[in-house]
RNA sequence: GGCGAGGUAGCUCAGGUGGUUAGAGCGUCGGAUUCAUAACCCGAAGGUCAGGGGUUCAAUUCCCCUCCUCGCUACCA
């Protein structure tokens, strides 16, 4: 029997899920898993957070707490908004459980003994106060090619230099601020480079079927070439490889598994547990070719669901490939990009809170997938998000459900209405048109009978199942919400065009039977609606006391329902609850609320300034401000405002002339840390030197040089 | 800097191996209706397909250049 193992990437225990996430890997994921369960198969979907990596460490130390209590956090929050959001995960789990790290650690062995891994000793900085290897990200140095002093640990921004980080210049860690020092250390290299073939015959198998984008850019890195990459780090948490079989005890020590290779395991850590504890063989799930493995991501995540993992599952041997990776592009907010620092996001536990009723849920996934970004960045606006509330869900399928039940209940006691005898073959003629409906005689012979709006309808929603189901496995999300509500539009026109409410008085035969097939309608549409809006076809489900999945895991089965949508099942006489209001219609004030939130305290109207006197952050990052030791200053022969002073930076001494003689006696500054500029264009002054640009602030004749509030900082930081 | 993606109606987005009238939803305007959450249904208007150049009988589609946005490069979907 076919398996479709869907994943989506793991979200990094490191701070709280916004809506750019949901809308690029997990709600495309979500309904694909339950449209997939709902048509009748196999479904595993598995997720967890990943919790291994150096920014882990980070945030720990700056929140003086340990790496535990951040991922503990952050899983449980991130798990929790998951859960509130219907997220359909056969299993959330988490890469720091120890069955994890038996997986990472056996991979790595095995790809050691596969001769995949090569064994490099290379130098490093590291940061004593720390007392850790430093990434290098965690590096900031003077770049050795173009003198620019925001270079990283490996690369400079201004320039594009590539070297070792030993090169860099005057290296700063940036987590302590001191000078790293250069130590040996070991790593284990994964030979990409043996997968060169491999992965294009790969690519190239897939590119009939994979999303434009995630081809390209797989293709850009293959023509690159595949190089070497270590997989190891020296750090404290994450996997570690003491003791695998065939690594030398002292140089593993201290050294954990790189979360990269590590985190894409994690899926097939959370399969095992899964499988253990529903008593089934996790190596259906990944071995067997049975098994079509989806894996959904955004699309800053593609080369590693397209590259690495692939060689990754290759180099352990017997692993199945992701079949699919449909990545979506990225969401934007209001214009702009998703920004925690801004303070322009909107997280999903924060949703939560300020829209507190259930059916905000499903608002917010219809609202989302009308929008996902899958050719290309999106945006979400809140008046977008009121639109489709309102104009969507709320006056197309909302109504439509609200209309029928309600008349229902005024005209036929909220029972689904009887037929007479010249409609009592309805169930068998609909299904005989859905079977034949490009034969002209059955339709007519139909419409004759039943009305060609009931025709019309019929072939809408037979049609539409069809297209949606397509949809779905073109991974077309969009066009597959697109093409469900408009089998509700359909609907509302079949209402219409029948007018039962007139009907009703003249021909009450006639009414009873558009009455019966709209009750069907709904829980065909409750059906369809299930993977995006789950929720809401519970509480249709429930009026309608018709028990139908939704497509969650625990009502899975190998029934087609999605195709049995295009029949009629309720009989007649089946009685319906009263209707509730489905979707209420938000109304102005509340979405001017989140708009105001947004960005804060930017907020507010911008002060208009002269377009031309503003300047980039790249036009800042030009000048390198540094705090100085002034170390000497003698006043300048012949000169009323320039002190000549010999300054320390780090370990380089230098001379400025600077202008503020008539404030300062030379011998006050002697000692003192300044602020100058340190990468200015030499200049000669009365024949003498200057190096660099001493800060000062000045107003109405007073003046004053810059300086670090605390004595901590002495010279040679850099300000900014 | 290098590589990749994108710039299409007022808005959010489809589409296009070059060929008569370039699509959808929403918004706008007009009509019809009252069972229904001032909802539904019908109809109309709206686009030199970022800008410039080239190839061609013909370009929004192919090529080149420019501008703008984004991703990767560099473990945040």
């Amino acid at each position: 029997m076919k398996r479709t193992l869907i994943t989506s990437a793991l979200p990094y225990a490191n701070g709280y899920l916004h809506l750019g996430h949901i809308s690029g890997a997990y709600l495309p994921a979500d309904m694909y898993a339950r449209f997939l369960r709902i048509s009748g198969e196999n479904v595993l979907y598995v997720c967890g957070s990943d919790e291994h990596g150096v920014a882990i460490n980070i945030s720990a130390e700056k929140e003086k707490v340990s790496p535990q209590t951040i991922i503990d956090k952050y899983h449980n929050a991130n798990k929790e908004a998951f859960e509130k959001f219907g997220m359909s995960f056969n299993i959330y789990s988490r890469t720091s459980l120890p069955e994890h790290h038996e997986t990472a650690r056996e991979f790595f062995g095995d790809a050691l003994k596969n001769g995949y891994l090569i064994e490099k000793e290379e130098e490093q900085f590291y940061d004593t106060q720390a007392n850790m290897f430093l990434p290098d990200r965690y590096v900031e140095g003077i770049c050795p090619n173009c003198g620019s002093d925001k270079a990283r640990g490996d690369q400079c921004d201004s320039c594009g230099a590539y070297y070792n980080q030993t090169e860099l210049k005057n290296p700063i860690s940036i987590i302590s601020g001191k000078t790293p020092v250069v130590r040996k250390t070991t790593h284990w290299y994964y030979r990409f480079d043996k997968f060169q073939q491999f992965l294009e015959d790969y690519i190239s198998s897939n590119e009939s079927s994979w999303k434009d984008n995630v081809i390209q850019q797989t293709r850009s890195w293959l023509k690159a070439g595949m190089a070497e990459r270590a997989i190891t780090r020296d750090l404290s948490w994450g996997v570690s490889i003491d003791s695998i079989d065939g690594i030398d005890k002292e140089k593993a020590k201290g050294k954990v598994i790189y979360v990269w290779f590590d985190a894409v395991l994690g899926y097939i850590t959370a399969t095992k547990i899964w499988s253990k504890a529903n008593n089934q063989n996790w190596e259906l799930w990944w071995r067997d070719s049975e098994t079509d493995y989806v894996a959904f991501i955004g699309k800053d995540n593609i080369v590693f669901h397209t590259i690495i993992f692939p060689a990754i599952l290759k180099g352990a041997g017997n692993y199945i490939l992701p079949k699919n990776v449909p990545a979506n592009e990225f969401l934007n907010l209001e214009g702009q990009k998703f920004s925690k620092s801004r303070n322009w996001s909107i997280d999903l536990k924060d949703y939560f809170e300020d829209f507190k009723d259930g059916q905000f849920v499903d608002i917010l996934r219809y609202t989302l997938a009308m929008n996902f970004p899958e050719t290309k960045d999106s945006d979400f606006t809140w008046k977008d998000f009121q639109a489709r509330a309102n104009n969507e869900l709320a006056a197309i399928y909302g109504n439509f459900v609200n209309r029928t039940l309600q008349f229902l209940h005024k005209s036929f006691e909220g029972k689904v209405p009887e037929l007479s005898d010249r409609y009592k073959n309805l169930f068998v003629d609909w299904k005989n048109l859905i079977d034949n409906y490009s034969s002209e005689e059955v339709k007519s012979k139909f419409s004759e009978i039943y009305g060609e709006n009931l025709l019309n309808l019929i072939l809408s929603l037979h049609k539409g199942i069809e297209a949606t189901s397509a949809d779905y496995r073109k991974f077309k999300l969009r066009d597959a919400l697109l093409d469900t509500m408009n089998i509700a539009r359909a609907s509302n026109k079949y209402f219409n065009d029948e007018e039962p409410w007139k009907s009703f008085k003249s021909d009450k035969d006639k009414a009873a039977l558009t009455l019966n097939v709209c009750c069907q309608i709904v829980r065909s549409l409750s059906l369809l609606f299930a993977p995006i809006l789950p929720f809401t076809s519970e509480k249709i489900n429930d009026i309608l006391g018709y028990k139908q999945t939704t497509g969650f895991p625990s009502d899975s089965s190998d029934v087609n329902y999605w195709a049995e949508a295009s029949y009629p099942k309720l009989p007649e006489n089946h009685f319906i609850k009263q209707p509730q209001i489905l979707f209420n219609r938000i109304e102005d004030e509340l979405i001017q609320n989140q708009i105001s939130k947004l960005g804060d305290k930017t907020q507010q109207e911008p002060t208009p300034v002269e377009e031309s006197n503003l300047i980039s952050i790249e036009d800042f990052q030009k000048i390198s401000l540094k705090t100085a030791k002034v170390i000497s200053a003698e006043k300048m022969p012949k000169s009323k405002k320039l002190l000549k002073l010999q300054i320390q930076i780090g370990n380089e001494t230098r001379q400025i002339l600077a202008g503020v003689a008539e404030y300062y006696q030379p011998e006050y500054l002697i000692g003192k840390i300044i602020v100058v500029v340190a990468n200015l264009k030499p200049a000669k002054l009365m024949g003498e030197e200057s190096n660099g640009m001493m800060l000062a602030a000045s107003i109405d004749g007073k003046l004053c040089f810059v300086s670090p509030e605390k004595d901590d900082i002495q010279d040679n930081a850099i300000v900014k």
